[in-house]
DNA sequence: CTGGGGAAGGGGCCC
DNA sequence: TGGGCCCCTTCCCCA
């Protein structure tokens, strides 16, 4: 019984979206459930508001302002968009309820602007991309020097789109229902409201577009610098949609939910040009709102996510969604699917699916029995090595990871992480001390007759830094006053002090115990534990461990400084 | 709380 | 250059 055969299994439906928005479609036309009337000219269009802010930069932010301003987004509402063409209002709405784009070529401009008006970039951007064949030749033609020489920075910011748009948007066009550049999406403006009914919101909003017919290019060129005013902003996956711009909202909600395989696969190899075909939308969405500031993670994130741009095969390459760094060529995809959740990859004997090949063919060899790694010293065999190293680690008794703390020992290094995350560790380090001053452990005999008189025995100056490591300077400091060297503890060494010092540690929480790793790592400089007796063939692992635990200390530590500093 | 099994995800190496 | 394979770490779950 794995986890996997009886955990949560993702069933793709593929279809889902399509009849979603079908449905929708039809409500629309029959005009069930319809909260929302579009009037163009004297042309009405009765819509749903949710349908309009998920495809609308325009809408969200307005119904946005509406709920924010408590008047809860609810009712009825009438919007008067006079400054959009009744035919391409028609087809932007057409557009939002079946991801298809449908207008005459003589009408693009009126779509463009309103698709500029209502930040439905990809819109935009595809007929942008139309015209802009032949604006842009021209406009290119007159500025091709100037460009090159002076908007050198404009262009970094820009050009992971920007620059590959050009061929990679005619494939796109069809396609027309994908996220796209935002380029000029980003924290725009929050755009007159046009509502005829009054709302707190549209009453500071006052300006109608029918009154003011917006310009498209102002309007670009507005978002584009409130976009290279702060790129940062938008890589912050926590920061709300709202303030952020549309598309992050979309993100953030798409993968879970909205992309299954583009068709149900089973076992089949998911290629590299299958992982950007499929992640399409989703990628290019990714690489709009994900620039970051940093002029290196601006190279990683264009190579990886330009629209339709070849993936330089660049390592390590940025995840356009985590920020985090993926080392290894091809290994981009992999990772990606760990955010859209997709599992192209399902077993034929019981159907469980997974993001990863080779996770699948470990995955059959218990369907087959193979167990590939059989233990040498029984009869024990293994699915995986790390299943026979840990099993290997039983034979020989190794318990290399040990905690620096309480020294006991694991034979795994997670089940250390583990022990120190929990509270036993604390437990153990509170009761240690009640047992006096010798705290020969069963067997050690260390001590011997004289532990008690000599402080400095290993246990001694192992508690020593035990202790150390949890203690307020002012306390070590207690000691010696100079707080330079490794901290005595216990100025006088008494059963008293050190029951004293050790109830305050086990008042302090562990994250408060984590502040001193000055001391902390001399005290572990001064342990004299299991790791300095007998075997220990998992000394550098204990090393490494250590190692590792010092260094989340200071990070620790670093938190709890900046968090003072507050 | 601990020991053990298993899965998920990342990185390295090789082809 | 990218995919396959393997190893590793981390986490979760169960006994």
């Amino acid at each position: 019984m794995s986890p996997g055969e009886d955990g949560l299994i993702g069933i793709p439906f593929p279809e889902h979206s399509n009849e979603l928005l079908s449905h929708l479609n039809d409500q629309r036309r029959t005009g069930l459930l319809c909260d929302l009337t579009l009037t163009s000219r004297g042309a009405r269009y009765p819509t749903h508001r949710s349908v309009m802010a998920a495809v609308s930069l325009y809408f969200r932010r307005l119904f946005g302002a509406e709920e924010g301003g408590g008047e809860g987004g609810g009712g009825f509402s009438v919007c008067q968009l006079d400054c959009v063409a009744p035919d391409a209002l028609d087809a932007l709405l057409e557009f939002a309820y079946t991801a298809t784009l449908t207008i005459p070529s003589s009408g693009m401009r009126d779509v463009l602007r309103g698709a500029q008006l209502l930040g439905i970039q990809c819109v935009a951007d595809a007929c942008r991309d139309i015209l802009g064949e032949t604006v842009e030749a021209e406009a290119e033609t007159a500025e091709e020097h100037r460009v090159q020489h002076t908007a050198t920075e404009n262009m970094v910011e820009e050009s992971p789109e920007r620059g590959s748009r050009r061929k990679t948007d005619k494939k796109k066009v069809k396609k027309i229902g994908s996220h796209h550049n935002n380029t000029s999406v980003l924290n725009p403006p929050l755009p007159a409201s046009p509502f005829s009914h009054h709302s707190p919101a549209s009453d500071s909003l006052r300006s109608l577009p029918s009154t003011q017919p917006p310009s498209p290019e102002p309007e670009v060129q507005h978002l584009n610098s409130g976009q290279n005013g702060d790129p940062r902003a938008i890589t912050e996956p926590g920061r709300g949609a709202t303030l952020n711009g549309g598309p992050l909202h979309w993100l953030q909600e798409r993968p879970r939910i909205a992309h299954p395989p583009p068709a149900p696969r089973s076992n089949d190899k998911l290629s590299e040009d299958d992982d950007i075909e499929s992640y399409g939308d989703e990628t290019m969405l990714m690489g709009s709102i994900s620039i970051p500031a940093s002029g290196v993670d601006r190279g990683a994130v264009a190579s990886v996510v330009g629209p339709g741009r070849k993936r330089k095969s660049q390592t390590p390459q940025q995840c356009p969604v985590c920020q985090k760094i993926i080392h290894g060529a091809g290994k981009l995809p992999r990772h990606m699917r760990t955010h859209t959740g997709e599992k192209p990859f399902q077993c034929s004997a019981c159907g469980v699916r997974f993001t990863r090949n080779d996770k699948l063919k470990i995955h059959m060899r218990k369907h087959t029995g193979e167990r590939p790694y059989p233990c040498p010293h029984c009869p024990a065999r293994f699915l995986h090595s790390y299943d026979l190293k840990n099993h290997l680690s039983l034979h020989s008794g190794a318990r290399p990871f040990e905690c620096p703390l309480c020294h006991k020992a694991f034979a795994r290094e997670d089940h250390l992480q583990r022990h120190r995350k929990g509270h036993s560790c604390l437990e153990v380090r509170t009761r240690r001390p009640r047992r006096g001053p010798e705290l020969g452990e069963e067997g050690r005999g260390d001590g011997g007759g004289g532990g008690r008189e000599q402080p400095n025995s290993l246990e001694s100056l192992s508690l020593q830094a035990h202790s150390s490591a949890f203690l307020p300077h002012t306390v070590l400091d207690a000691g010696n006053g100079s707080g330079a060297g490794p901290p005595l503890m216990f100025a006088g060494d008494t059963e008293r002090e050190r029951s004293l010092t050790l109830q305050a540690l086990a008042q302090l929480g562990s994250h408060r115990l984590a502040g001193y790793p000055g001391v902390f790592l001399r005290g572990l400089d001064l342990r004299g534990g299991r790791e300095a007796e007998g075997e220990d063939p998992g000394g550098t692992h204990a090393l490494a461990a250590r190692d590792r635990w010092a260094d989340e200390v200071e990070e620790d530590n670093g938190d709890e400084e900046a968090e003072e500093e507050e």
